[in-house]
DNA sequence: TAGACTGTTCGATGACAACCGAACACTAGT
DNA sequence: ACTAGTGTTCGGTTGTCATCGAACAGTCTA
């Protein structure tokens, strides 16, 4: 144990923002992107907090990788939690669809 | 009268795509411009046809303007037919629908 | 504590899209 | 024919994003 405050400096700088908060414009441009919408659709075929951030299949470093999981949480597409040395994710499919009903579903639901 | 062919040199170079060949990656692409969903949202609200290109408020030139409708135009999401010295547009939802359900209303459904 | 593993951050690069002014093409009216 | 109006095309600029390697920061186990 090392900090008796929440959770570790690692799990602090953690930042979600909620997906009612996110602008139109933000959602639309991290979906238009086809590695994160491969990470998406893996999430919306897996149960929560089951994948961590490496065992995806995706044609890219783990550099890039780290920048498309931040996007996605910027614009309130996923969620994370730390799990050890992993970083476990969790598609925030009920609140977004809240925020922008249908366009998770039109966006990931059909092929590229 | 110039030619014996369907239509004028004009009209004949505006080629459109079926919304049904569109990749999901291209529908998004045009669909993640403020500016083009802007024009979407003005044509949902109006007749077809009843608008030309030079109509609608946007706050770019006509280069830009005119770059924005072919953007449009090849993500399947207008169609154009001149008119004298005018271009209509028409917005096309039920086709776009078809290729797309719910992507349409989930962007331009809402204010930004 | 050393090493393996997971993920982030930094700095740089390349590609691409939005944007503009200017020139051009077409149409309609005078 | 001239002019005005509408829209496209061209060349160039600018800004932004995806991408990478390298360095760094935690976590776990031996």
């Amino acid at each position: 144990m090392v900090s008796a405050g929440e959770g570790s400096a690692r799990a602090r700088s953690l930042s979600h923002v909620a997906p009612a908060d996110v602008p139109l414009q933000t959602a639309l441009e991290a979906l238009a992107d086809p590695v994160r919408r491969t990470i998406l659709r893996d999430l919306a075929t897996h149960d929560d907090w089951s994948r961590a951030c490496g065992t995806f299949d995706l044609p890219v470093t783990k550099a890039t990788r780290s920048h498309h999981f931040a996007v996605l949480r910027a614009a309130g597409l996923i969620e994370q939690r730390d799990e050890g040395a992993r970083r476990l994710n969790r598609l925030r499919r009920p609140e977004f669809d809240a925020a922008f009903p249908g366009l998770l579903a039109a966006t990931i639901d059909r092929a590229d």
